[in-house]
DNA sequence: AATGAATGAGAGTTCATTCAT
DNA sequence: GATGAATGAACTCTCATTCAT
């Protein structure tokens, strides 16, 4: 009997793939207004036009990879929410999810935050980001209510919580920090004091 | 009795300063690469060639510019450092000083946060960070040695520390948050209490 | 008994047919150069390779169009002449006919007219123009023989029939007229006089 | 005495010529799709980029193109038109000045021709022929009611002798006819005896 | 025979940089 | 020293054509 025989080379889902990978990686380093669409063509190994087959246009690309990611990170961060569960051990469950998402995902980590509100997102990449807030907000105000964390601007707390969580991974894109378990857990110990009644 | 000063209408130094100014306000408004050099030149109100004459290249207008903001950032800091107090005393001066200047020169801080470690950054600038990093873990090792802080990588509070602080004020560019006195100083005892013991 | 005949649902003539009608539409809507292949293809219900199969290239297509087109006025102008009538009557013979193709084929009028003497045309379709050309000119010269038409340069004549044609065809198409059996025929009453003795 | 040296090799007037005078060239020849900006510029004699300090885009050197040219049809029609003479006069004065456009602008006068009604003309440009249009059928009716040509639709009078006086020079385009003042007298008389009574 | 995804040359346009004035 | 017109390389994007299926 003869094995069946593998079909293509490479799938349109594969080009388009190769397309966001090699986008994700060169908007990470050199920017979206650094990087040229030939350069992201030549990094998948296809065709400049190509990429026209896929995306409507450089814009249509960036907007994509957000949503993608971004919406990836939503859905981790909503999924794995324990929402019974004593404040500290939700503090807990998020911050391992983010540890989760860079760490299997560290360049999809990076776009997002260095593309975060940029002029060239759409209505539909923003939408995505107003979505998690107003959930974050919500649990934020809840828990106050409950006592269990700091009562003020539930804005102040994500600021500080989330600005922690991107400087302790940034100080490793910096190459000053390996991002161990300890490290993360040691950050982790000392946000939660940050916010704690 | 003196000969009247000559006066000029704009010196060398005054159209240097302008340019730096035009630039500040355009690469903080629509980044490095969005940013044409005959743009900043017709802000500052000066040829597109005068900034040739005051800088080699947009990237040496750009690195100027962070040069310039780091070391006063760095000057700042270290001059109001009170080399002696307890540590909550030096926390809260370090705070100060940041918000001082974040408030006094908003545009440039936004400047050193969005241009933070990008491609077009040469040596130079990367050194201005680099002594500011030294002094900064030289005292936070000392100041857990006192016992005053919670002994782990500095490099873990220095991400912690100055994430939150941008974090911060980056709910203020997103509009969720106005940078109030109170704002400010809740952020500070939040992050006091990260790091304290 | 006959064997039924293999009905296709589309013979290579049906595509051929399709392609160089789609092809007359777009050309006329947007010029030349305005359309792409692709766009023909579509319109025509076939694959963008197919029409490779058909003709050489972009040009061989505006070329096949064009020469079908003037073959097809040639024929039809020759056919209907009547050789041996009085001029009177060759006259309104020729203006009914150009007047029918319009009204037949308004289409393909609009695309000879406007790529007429394109760059892109070839030899072959110049040639056909040339040899309805050579006869009418060789009828004008009988004709002035004859001492029913004004004596000058045939070309002089065919221009100021040919022309005035189109430019009433071309005040309807900008608008200004409409093309009714009266307009038409109070036209060729005035060309008539103009070249009539 | 030093005679006064010549100040600049090209003032940017010539420049701006130079590039109108090259695209009037290649419009003709190629088309206005066919042209290609670069190409424009090169036979201009100036690089690229410099196309755009004189004009918008594409669209705006054809616009201007037009605008220039057909203004300044406009103006010799008007200017020469002899308001109170007979219409057999003012038909002649028309003929005349029209063939002056032709003999003393001949790429002006085939580029008009070309482009007339292109979907790229702007609002600018299709005003400048309304305008013209207007005066025309203005001046057609008055002469119907004084009994001096035929009564019929005045757009159908235009598309005659519009259509046969382009007819004629067309004819010397496709290098059937020298553009003779015979030629053009004999062509006027014919189209007189067009359209009078 | 027919397809349409893929290509890459070339389109229109921008902009960092130069240099005659 | 200062200017800004001029440049041409490089940008984003299109499309005539090919070729694996």
């Amino acid at each position: 009997m003869v094995p069946p025989k593998p079909k293509r080379r490479t799938t349109p889902a594969d080009k388009r793939e190769a397309i966001l990978d090699a986008a994700l990686d060169l908007f990470v380093e050199l920017g979206y207004h650094g990087t040229a669409v030939p350069q992201v063509a030549q990094r998948a190994g296809v065709g400049a036009g190509t990429i026209y087959r896929y995306f409507d246009s450089k814009e249509g690309l960036v907007n994509a990879l957000y949503q993608t990611h971004k919406e990836q990170v939503a859905r981790e961060l909503l999924q794995n929410f324990p929402a019974d569960a004593p404040a500290r051990e939700q503090f807990a469950r998020f911050w391992a999810c983010m540890r989760r998402f860079v760490e299997e995902h560290p360049r999809a980590f990076a776009f997002l935050e260095l593309h975060h509100h940029a002029s060239y997102l759409d209505d539909q990449s923003r939408k995505v980001e107003a979505r998690l807030r107003e959930f974050t907000t919500a649990f934020i105000l809840h828990t106050q209510e409950r006592g269990e964390i700091k009562r003020m601007d539930p804005n102040v707390l994500i600021g500080i919580v989330l600005g922690a969580f991107i400087g302790v991974v940034r100080q490793s894109w910096e190459g000053y920090l390996e991002l161990s378990a300890e490290a993360f857990e040691q950050a982790e110990r000392c946000c939660w004091e940050a916010i704690r009644i």
